[in-house]
DNA sequence: GCATTAACTACCT
DNA sequence: AGGTAGTTAATGC
């Protein structure tokens, strides 16, 4: 979902810099504001009882978050975090409103934006329930590569780090590098200097 | 700091 | 028993 900056501006949004590793929104705070990124990236995140961690979602440039909380009456049941230094504008959760209610092909817009993500989200699960590490794997790469444009076979180049990889799936690194290597003998993907490409 | 490998353990069918 | 993921530790990039 991408609106652009000057509207946002103009309905009163407000660019902020976070820092890398700083929370932009915690677990159980209420949901205030519309999120769009415009430098850098985040993560949205859960950690368990033991205090590893659960990464739900990478998110960068032109893409916004938090989205999917301002319809409804519930507090966040996840962390934002600064992957990098970001640039973040944010759009308070009334301007947010009358943005989409005077501008109705956004609001059809955020419609498209929360079905794709549903969407997704939907598939990632299934993928997650298998016991298969490819299958997970894969199902991400599936995943974060519908963001991207273009579609050829090893086209897009995976930004994340092997740990990223294993916190995004509920894997350990070595079983992601493992799995990795045997799905490159495969040809479902190319490693290069370290790089996934797929 | 991140990626890789190896040797080991544990679990599951 | 065989296969596979997790654990630990050492080493390489």
């Amino acid at each position: 979902m991408k609106i652009e900056e000057d509207l946002l501006l103009s309905y009163g949004g407000e660019i902020k810099s976070y820092k890398q590793n700083e929370f932009i929104f915690r677990e159980d705070e209420k949901p205030a504001f519309y999120y769009q990124i415009i430098e850098g990236s985040i993560k949205e995140n859960n950690y368990n009882e033991l205090g590893s961690e659960f990464i739900q979602n990478i998110l960068g440039t032109d893409q916004s978050f938090g989205d999917s909380f301002l319809f409804l009456h519930k507090n966040y049941n996840i962390n934002a975090v600064a992957l990098t230094d970001c640039q973040i504008i944010k759009l308070k959760k009334d301007d947010f409103f009358r943005l989409i209610k005077e501008y109705p092909d956004l609001s059809v817009d955020t419609n498209k934006c929360l079905s794709q993500r549903l969407y997704f989200k939907t598939a990632m699960i299934q993928n997650l329930a298998s016991s298969l590490p490819e299958k997970r794997i894969l199902g991400l790469l599936d995943y974060l590569k519908s963001f991207h444009k273009d579609d050829d076979k090893f086209s897009f180049l995976v930004k994340l780090t092997r740990q990223q990889i294993a916190d995004l799936i509920g894997l350990r690194v070595e079983t992601v590098i493992r799995t990795a290597k045997k799905l490159e003998r495969e040809n479902f993907l190319k490693i290069d200097s370290r790089k996934i490409y797929y």
